[in-house]
DNA sequence: AGTAAAAATGAACATCATTTAATAAAACAT
DNA sequence: ATGTTTTATTAAATGATGTTCATTTTTACT
């Protein structure tokens, strides 16, 4: 195969993809370049663009890597939680924990749009439904949230959790900063969730209470 | 002063920031370029670092005017309000209709992080501060919201803007995703603040109900 | 008019992603 | 074993980028 016969193209494929994770998670993201993976795999420029069509692959490559690996380590916080909402919140911790230990690759994943026409995010789709699919799961679960809010309820919870990361994680390189998100997290989470389970009936109460006010439609 | 004496520092200063601002709504943050502002402004490339320190610097500027837009455009939103609750909405309805207006420039405020020793973020504390301060304001104002958590609540809230908007705007040129992104905004605050109005005394309703369990603190 | 300061330029430098022609090694055929 | 084709790999070239700097041009002042 290879001249020096020592690697195949997939080995090749799979070293420069760990060459450029361990870039990006040491250095950051704008210290990623072709001549530096290539260099750190022993190879030049020029064969890594026989192995991909160009860096935007190789990054959502890694991006595809980072997504499955969020979600193993959000199925492994789901392990010791039993009720819907106690998993709710793991997932939230989960989460944040994942980004808080990977900020770098976790930002890529929302800043990286391509330029080529490849249809951008949408090649992510399938691994974020996955990721959705966890929540939706618990909020059917839960009798609290109605079955036809529960879409429209899972994007608004992962919707906070990116939020909460977004405003907290990889802003200082602080050991923290992951606690305070875990704060915010288990705040909203905490209050949006006692919001589901009351708004059905509540909207009368509210209004007895003298200054809650019905979302506009 | 200049050699065409037409312009001064402070006037080209604005026509470029103007000028830059023109090509990233047009085109988006990654045609950004010196050289492009430079002509565009009818100057060569040198006479924009005589103005600004390097691009990062003229970055920086337009997200503090961005930025200031921003909370003007709240401002105008508050306006038609009258109860703290309505004012959260329309804050929330105000945020998502300026990301969804400028969604290059929006973005480029969180994802555009100086590689200088600058404080990054740090610089535009103060005018997110005067954001929080909005949101805080009516908070106070709702008597559901215990006053020691207006802190944690201001923060909650605006995360979960931050990431309807994050999930929502700029990924497809659409005309109905800022509607989407409105929907989830609504329904996110709503759930949230009823929450907010019903959590203290209803730890124990909530167990009665069977499912719902307390945060973990 | 002559000089000093300021403003503006354009060329130069280093780096980047990407392409391509040339080369070396392996695989295969005869 | 030898020749040919296929594949892997390289090094150089291209064009664009941010940034710097010596040089030129214009203005302001003496």
């Amino acid at each position: 195969m290879g001249r020096r016969g020592e690697h195949s193209k997939s080995e090749i494929e799979c070293m420069a993809l760990e060459a450029a994770e361990a870039i990006i998670e040491g250095e950051g993201f704008d210290a990623l370049s072709a001549r530096k993976v290539a260099s750190a795999i022993g190879y030049t420029v020029g064969s890594l663009y026989f192995v991909f069509r160009n860096l935007d692959e190789l990054i959502q490559r890694i991006n595809g890597r980072t997504l499955d690996q969020l979600y193993a380590g959000l199925i492994e916080a789901l392990s010791d939680c039993r009720h819907p909402q106690q998993c709710i919140y793991a997932l939230g911790g989960g989460y944040l924990a994942f980004a808080a230990r990977h900020p770098h690759r976790w930002r890529m994943i929302f800043e990286q749009q391509p330029r080529d026409d490849n249809l951008s995010i949408e090649i992510y789709q399938e691994k974020m439904d996955r990721l959705y699919e966890l929540m939706e799961i618990q909020l059917k679960a839960l009798a609290a949230c109605p079955e036809e809010e529960v879409f429209i309820a899972t994007r608004a919870l992962w919707s906070g959790l990116q939020g909460v990361a977004s405003m907290t994680i990889g802003r200082k390189p602080d050991r923290e900063e992951e606690q305070w998100a875990q704060k915010l997290s288990r705040h909203l989470i905490g209050h949006y969730l006692a919001g589901l389970g009351t708004t059905q009936f509540n909207s009368r109460v509210n209004q007895s209470v003298g200054r809650l006010i019905d979302c506009p439609k």
